[in-house]
DNA sequence: CATGAATGAGCCTTCATTCAT
DNA sequence: AATGAATGAAGGCTCATTCAT
């Protein structure tokens, strides 16, 4: 266990809280302690005592769609074909971005509030790197794309769909411009 | 003309807020008029009158280099090889924007402060969508993209390579990745 | 109860704002916030929390006199001589807009920050319409009174009191104003 | 002449400037001499040159119409029902400072920027204490109004009209109130 | 005389964080 | 543990007035 058993209330105070980001994440809103304290019904102190920062906040309202990423890259690894394999997995995190508007900040963070997060985003990395390598070695990617290169690109397609107007159509252009991305642009 | 002549005082002025502007946008940093004047050594109400925001103030720093991109836009609509044309002028687009960081935020704003930029994201955009046609026509280009995809697929690019760790490898990157979105992350 | 029982720091804080609230008032200075926190030794914060505007503020100050006012009223009401009764209640009215400056401003306004404020007012209007009422039945006030002007004439009645020079005797003239005004300024 | 023959140009700009301060008055915007400048197609040290401050704009203006009463005093003075004489000088009064809104600020004030301003209101006192004076002395007033009593009971008449909620029938309103005072809001 | 740029004090308001209760 | 009052730095913006051009 990472964290000790917080008391049944406590605990209750750290769903409601939880649950009052994610509100506040899904309507765009950006978070600030003070606020969800008020929209929570408690004392600030106590929204400083479970998240010492709204970074903290924001990744633990993140984690869950972090672990269902995770959850499905690791069948994605199970998955013979490699194209496929990556494919699938790639689609699914851009679904996840667009979706989740927590996941594009702590996606594109470079420094994390929680080990917890660190640790997710580490193993998302391995397993593209995986999918990707297995994808390289039979010859279905291009050589010059690195392990590297998927976070930067995952998040630049999601914000790509962000920037793109019609908010109703946000996932669906998610997914074209991947498909863009995959295809290419031009073509051969 | 596009403005009234300034005094020769005022224009001291107006070019020494721009420059520290400039200064502040290639460090990262939020542009506040407070700030601005402190640096600039004059009074808020100066930096206030030249630019009532600091959208204002950001769009003119960016002026020049939309200028720049216009301008090689209209030397690529006179080449005569559609493929080549569009592919330099989103190059050219990409470099501009890593680049120089005032152009994310210009670009990807839906709503601008001055007509001028209004007029000069009009133009990149006309520019576009006629290269982008040209390509089409000449079917070099898949024909599900649509010159609406181009802002938001350029923004998204340059993002991505901002989210790439090396700061100093960064135009190398989106060129980069702008060649892997042109020709399409897997192999066909 | 009206309000939630504050904490005790707090309502130190609270009536200190006031009091020094209350001395600006007294010495024909504008309510303002940061002054206010300045003069009262605590942070603009604190002042806020407590009262978001100087309206509020300022709703604040008058509202004991406002309440004292109502309290006559009712005695008022009590009495059976309808003239006496409405006399009364005026002289009543424009010795307290005359001495407590925060009554005029508070009197005068179209709309209220506080529902206090805004129920005093209703109040008092009540009992001045029925003391109105009761005189016109008794056909000791001219008919085309309606109780629509009895706000407007007090406060310029009041007006008139501390236009008229010497501050000394402010009281004094204004029941001079007021008498004049229930009798005529015409001999008849 | 009490002041020196403008040149003709400078004559167009005070013209110009008294009339926008005019334009505003009527609409009920505060004098702020950068804006009026702008207004006027002008510097702002014009306007500076031309009225060192906002007052003295505001008295510049109030000007005609003061002229406007004192002439009408003047008539005044010479009929010969001392009653009637003293009712049409105050309701004209009344009527002015109710269209005018530049009249009950500059009325109002105890103090002058401009001589001109001094001396008409001198006048208009004195045309007041005469007119008041026959009518005490023809019994048809009360004794215990003094020439002093005129200037704030007109401006509190004013007050009390424009307080009163519609400004349509603010003139109508400011007469009835008038004759109320004068008659006396109790029945003999 | 006219211009209008420059000044900067001053007011408003928000919010992250601390800490007494 | 929980509360929520207090803090005050920080940023935003306006406007009366001066003075170089």
């Amino acid at each position: 266990m990472t964290t000790a058993p917080l008391r049944k209330d406590a605990a209750r105070n750290w769903e409601r809280i939880v649950a009052v980001a994610r509100d506040l994440v899904d309507e765009g809103t950006p978070l600030q302690l003070n606020d969800i304290a008020r929209r929570a019904g408690m004392g600030v102190g106590t929204v400083y005592r479970h998240f010492p920062t709204a970074e903290a906040l924001l990744e633990t309202v993140a984690t869950p769609s972090l672990e269902a990423l995770a959850a499905h890259g690791a069948r994605a690894l199970a998955d013979d074909d490699p194209g496929r394999a990556l494919a699938g997995f790639l689609t699914r995190t851009i679904e996840a971005q667009v979706t989740d508007a927590s996941l594009s900040t702590v996606t594109a963070a470079s420094t994390d509030a929680l080990p917890r997060t660190t640790e997710l985003k580490q193993t998302l990395r391995s397993i593209g790197t995986e999918l990707l390598e297995r994808a390289r070695d039979a010859e279905v990617v291009r050589a010059d794309l690195t392990s590297d290169d998927l976070v930067p690109l995952m998040c630049g397609i999601a914000f790509a769909a962000n920037v793109h107007g019609d908010p109703a159509a946000r996932v669906q252009t998610a997914r074209r411009y991947l498909t863009a991305l995959l295809d290419g642009l031009y073509v051969r």
